[in-house]
DNA sequence: CAGTGGTCTAGACCACCTC
DNA sequence: AGGTGGTCTAGACCACTGA
């Protein structure tokens, strides 16, 4: 007899997280509204604690759940900010300005924090980038609504910055990019290499991230109108709060 | 007294789940290596088997390790492939085409498996950039080296397409976007934008994904140069399989 | 068939938050 | 003070992998 193959259970973590899911994304359980705890889960499935918190772990790795020591689980909130990468053609020029998600980007104002400016020798991606391993780093975070956001660091070549603005905390009007153009070397062209991944574990401190929160890591190359690579900043942002934006023609 | 703050140690499976992170991103652990296991770690630290379970998951969790029943937990492989989003301004036209991250972008083969094609109701979001909610759906799969990477799903309006290749699966030659230009409708400009969050469950299924690996959701609208919406195409990416390149003016 | 990871139980002590 | 999640122990049975 050929045994017709049964489809297995899945084990009870997981009907239990996909039980808790289903009310997540249905909407039946909203934003920040607080899940069942351990114990609950405990009482209502029989089953033991260990098990119980497999289940809220599949759900706190998913994203969609933030733990709170003391307190309880609770439905992750989304608050996305959108990010334009080529502002040049403006969605509203040809069309509505018909978004496919949602997006705070109303005028919110960004912080800027814990600004470092150095002196470094670039490891080897970036001076092969900037054509040499000399150069002037600025790195700072970005903070929304006093929630950090983004760490940014900037590299620039030293034999080209050295001495100017670029190379203090206060680079003046238009900021870096106007000293640029000061010397010469507006930038003209960019390229913006994306990632996602999940955060190493200084990121998840800088950045506050709980688990299950991956980040978008930007690598963005600034170059004259000579083809002079001029800035190299490697971005890395909290992937629930960023939505980025793209235009260009065919 | 003013106790002076002692710094909290970290709990023991976090220092085990140090440990192993160190020596993957030190390179002492290379891709594909095998970890020590659950055995190897209890006897090692003097821990409960969950102790040593738990630093694995974190690794895990993290996206660095992969489990192999049976096996082994083993160090995670990472071969991006190149998307380039707008291929007009060709990073090489002004540079040396220097790229921060590597990628495999020579031609691995894409293979295209499950496609589905539907006449439907759209969704809200879809229904209000395209103008009508009468549509047709296309979904695909592409999978490159026999492993799936990105899913699609294309939408158009009916009125448009309705009767033409569009709707079937052979578009013919130079695809769906030379068939709108058949029809008078070539997509003269797009806007693409993205997010990363972790994968359904229904995504980690279909793109075969280990736990701790994000997705890349693009959602990208082509429109004609009189400013008219002809396509809606949401693409879920494994984000352990990509980078995307966007280059533009300033 | 021995070793591996996957699931599950039944306890324990702790730090933290809320009341 | 009582409830919450965070960590940890010491067992158990299972399915799967690989030599």
């Amino acid at each position: 007899m050929q045994q017709s193959p049964v489809p297995p259970e899945p084990p009870i973590y997981r009907r239990i997280a996909d039980g808790l899911r289903e009310a997540i994304l249905s909407g039946a359980l909203r934003d920040g509204d607080r899940l069942p705890g351990e114990n609950a889960l405990m009482a209502e499935h029989r089953v033991a604690r260990a098990t119980a918190r497999q289940a809220l772990s599949v759900l706190i790795n998913e994203g969609l759940a933030v733990p709170k020591r003391g307190s309880g689980v609770y439905v992750r909130l989304f608050r996305p900010i959108r990010r334009h990468g080529s502002r040049r053609l403006a969605q509203r020029q040809w069309g509505q300005g018909q978004a496919i998600w949602d997006s705070d980007t109303a005028g919110r104002p960004y912080a800027v924090d814990e600004v470092e400016i150095d002196r470094e020798v670039a490891e080897e991606e970036i001076a092969r980038v900037l054509g040499g391993a000399e150069v002037w780093v600025r790195r700072r975070r970005y903070s929304v609504d006093g929630r950090p956001v983004q760490l940014s660091v900037s590299c620039f070549p030293a034999a080209l910055v050295e001495g100017t603005p670029i190379t203090r905390q206060d680079t003046g009007p238009g900021g870096v990019y106007a000293r640029l153009g000061d010397l010469g070397h507006a930038p003209a062209h960019f390229t913006e290499e994306v990632r996602a991944r999940m955060p190493h574990p200084h990121e998840t401190v800088q950045l506050d991230l709980p688990a299950g929160t991956p980040v978008i890591a930007i690598g963005r190359v600034a170059y004259t109108a000579e083809g002079v690579a001029v800035e190299v900043n490697e971005m890395v942002l909290d992937a629930a709060s960023y939505v980025l934006q793209y235009d260009f023609d065919a």
